[in-house]
DNA sequence: CGGTATCCGAGGGGATACTG
DNA sequence: CAGTATCCCCTCGGATACCG
């Protein structure tokens, strides 16, 4: 495993707590489930296309897709590019954001995917425990 | 800013989609906003008791800071210790587990931090693109 | 193709009251 | 002190139908 522990990062450093709920919420928001899968597969696919998208983020509902692409176009982490031609044509692409915000999220992904057993058996501990 | 490029993943290395699930499902469950709140508050002040923990927490209700943290207790994330006595005394402290989760968090934590200016001029150059 | 508009049910989450 | 129980609102998100 990775050694995380590099970051400096100093959590008794004085924040101002205005900005903390702002920190806050802004991960609140980009933590979505739905941002976390489309942010994956724009990483792994490159560009692509609402229907592409549509397809490879499984279970995702076209209004939910529409509302993640929308909110992560304000947010700056992709650009929507429409081509003006018929039928039309709608492309998605992370911007330099997104692949920080990304690569920011790999420690989550590499943490979940190599805790998954011990949390399972935690788990199944506190149920039997009752 | 940290180089977390250091981190080794390949995103094309091929993953069991029954693990990407249970991956995916881990994140979101973990990706909470009250448990993220909880965390960083055991981080900084370890061991917490019950009423400690919601004046620390802003804004969170009694239903939430309960359910947030039998969750992470269900998780392994942190332990809840009973002390017989009167008044009653609980305590929460985190595990080894809890303590990797905050650090794997350290990296979207500090990406938040640095980009916060850069995320609100993005969603004002939308908003005033109408 | 790439959306928007509308309806609707499940459940997340706050406020309040009560208990060992 | 550290909860549990209840009520209730209100948002999230799926399903369906329609449009440029």
């Amino acid at each position: 495993m990775p050694a995380l522990e590099k970051i400096s990062y100093d959590p008794n450093a004085p924040v101002d707590p205005r900005v903390e709920t702002l920190v806050n919420e802004l991960i609140g928001r980009v933590a979505d489930k739905w941002t976390l899968l489309v942010l994956e597969e724009l990483e792994d696919h490159g560009t692509c296309r609402f229907t592409q998208l549509s397809r490879l983020v499984p279970g995702i509902s076209q209004k939910m897709l529409t509302q993640t692409l929308r909110a992560m176009e304000r947010d700056g982490l992709l650009v929507r590019t429409v081509h003006p031609v018929v039928p039309p044509k709608v492309e998605y692409c992370l911007t330099d954001l997104g692949h920080s915000l990304g690569e920011a999220f790999c420690g989550v992904w590499i943490w979940a995917e190599t805790n998954l057993d011990r949390i399972e058996k935690a788990r199944s501990a506190f149920d039997a425990r009752g």
